[in-house]
DNA sequence: TTTAGCACTCTCTTAACGTGAGTGCTAAAG
DNA sequence: CTTTAGCACTCACGTTAAGAGAGTGCTAAA
């Protein structure tokens, strides 16, 4: 039903590429003389006209030119747009920063810096998922006692995200017994994801360790935590970004904007639900209000073929979006290389 | 030399607290009608001529109220103000969000929540610089091997501030000879702080154990790598707030002002010159052109006396100063309560 | 089916004009 | 000498009006 002659495609190609770079609405007269189509002012108006009546343009007033809508942008990312290449400067400004950024071995780190990178080269917000710890798989577990009450519960998932939590030690607890809790935790768990810790499988374990039960409260009171939402490693980068493109003149957007940058849980919820490779989302295709203009394009990254993170760029509906796919390509596959080195 | 006689310091008094409150500036007869002087407006126009001329007061323009110069307002913090004191509301509010906090014993997480109650209760926008590593001293340190060739080095500082590290191992190394060197580290650095592992000190330590110079090398790493000021640990809550107040109406400011929120090297800078107790910056005494609009309040929190971090509020130089002052005056105190307690 | 022409629409910019709040000055009153 | 009342003056702000410009839809000719 979206059959769109060759010729409308390419108006609607013309439109949205002259949209995305102008931010001014496009009229058929910038159309006919910047395009070499070989036609007239009054049939591209034409065109334009039914590209309305079909649902891929607006006009924002009575007498001004077209710009995309929602289904325009989508329809021009389905099936118009063609793909875009970085530069041999950009390719070498990655390579440089990822190489200089495997020696700081930190995962949060370099999750950091690949936001800003994503932000640098696209001129738009970055949005990145840490790896999500539920989504990791138990490596193990460590108990560093370090004064006569406290020990310090290290955990070491195979996403290289090391976790830490200063615990209280029951007075009655030799070193040995705690060491043999410590040694059966790993036994039981090592390779398990932190999501697969279901309620069952952790009754279990406090049965079999019914013993030290007040140890082992302590223990999962951590890994409980840890499986909790709560952890929300959302990484912006590029905030003042948005303040660039002119859709965002009206504070009120902003402000919008920024309470939901602030927002931790809603941040994960709208990048979490991106599945594998490339998702692209555009305008109300977010489910939120606040991001009804803007498109958000994420891509997620794996270890061990598991996807256990996202990487995404957030700009307006009007984005460069055939720009942003490569960088965001480019960038989560040197990121996978990367951690799957670790 | 700023001999301000009793009347003019009142009507000065009256026109910042009026001007902080409603962002308008403020006449003489709104002045003469609202706050009871038993003087007429043009007696109070004569001395607003004159606390203009003093350098306490500026126009706008030629026929608009006055508002308070950065001098007005440095004389106002400095002698005029009086101080407010927090609701009972606020008081529950504050214990009940610190002994939730105080559960979860992550110090991140602590400091993190302390910028968001920072900048709820203040409507400004809050800037916590986190335990310095620097300031901090060194407590233990712990390896933990967990591959063949891997091993994670932990630190844990006074501050309750734990850093881990992955370091390869060299072969030829064994687990007691490992265990060998981390003990010898522990003897020699427990207790001091980061900052005072001099290259001196460190040149001695790489001497004594130049046997396991390979090892050594590996966790030396790690140590000059906190030491280095790299680590921007600051956190910035309520950024969405600045867009209430009516003096950010100009994008160009905002824009500035989040582009420095995201240089954590600036941010740093300017927090960690704060000296103990609270600080008040206004305007220029911040060195920071994007903050020439905006005043600084902040704190810094202790550790066995010795101050670690600083919590902060940002706002424009028409603050509630009174308000914010108490507001982080409180926090600082159970921050340090807590903190003290980990 | 395409094109040229034309009247029309609508936004945006600029200028002009009151309006109102507030000032500074002067002269009278305390 | 200090305070007050009166008055002319200034300047931002909001409203209105006019004009320019870009673009459209429609009609009629190619």
């Amino acid at each position: 039903m979206t059959g769109l002659n060759e010729r409308k495609q390419q108006i609607l190609h013309a439109i949205v590429t002259d949209y995305i770079q102008t931010a001014e609405p496009v009229g058929s007269r910038t159309l006919s003389r910047h395009y070499q189509f070989k036609l007239s002012a009054a049939t591209i108006r034409n065109e334009m006209a039914d590209l309305e009546e079909l649902g891929f343009l607006t006009q924002p007033h009575t007498s001004a030119g077209r710009i995309p809508s929602q289904q325009g942008y989508r329809f021009y990312v389905d099936t118009l747009m063609d793909t875009a290449s970085l530069t041999q400067y950009e390719e070498d400004y990655l390579t440089g920063l990822f190489t200089k950024v495997q020696k700081k071995q930190e995962i949060d780190q370099i999750i950091q810096q690949t936001a800003r990178a994503l932000s640098l080269m696209t001129s738009y917000t970055s949005v990145v998922l840490g790896p999500q710890f539920r989504r990791s798989a138990f490596k193990q577990m460590r108990i560093i006692p370090f004064d006569p009450e406290r020990a310090l519960v290290v955990l070491i998932t195979d996403t290289g995200y090391i976790r830490n939590k200063v615990i209280k030690l029951p007075k009655a607890l030799s070193m040995d017994e705690l060491n043999q809790v410590v040694a059966y935790l790993n036994s039981e768990l090592t390779g398990k994801t932190i999501a697969s810790l279901t309620a069952a499988r952790l009754r279990r374990l406090r049965n079999d360790l019914y013993a030290r039960v007040d140890i082992f409260n302590h223990m999962m009171n951590m890994l409980e935590e840890c499986t909790a939402e709560g952890e929300s490693r959302v990484f912006i980068g590029g905030t003042s970004n948005i303040l660039n493109q002119p859709e965002f003149k009206d504070m009120e957007k902003i402000k919008h904007l920024l309470t939901l940058f602030e927002q931790g849980e809603r941040m994960m919820f709208m990048l979490e639900t991106s599945l594998d490779g490339v998702s692209i989302r555009i305008g109300t295709e977010n489910n939120l209000a606040e991001m009804n203009d803007c498109s958000l394009i994420t891509a997620s990254y794996l270890l061990h073929d598991r996807p256990v993170g996202t990487i995404g760029v957030l700009g307006p509906t009007r984005m460069e979006y055939a720009r942003v796919i490569t960088v965001i390509e480019e960038i989560a596959s040197r990121l996978n290389r990367l951690i799957e080195a670790l």
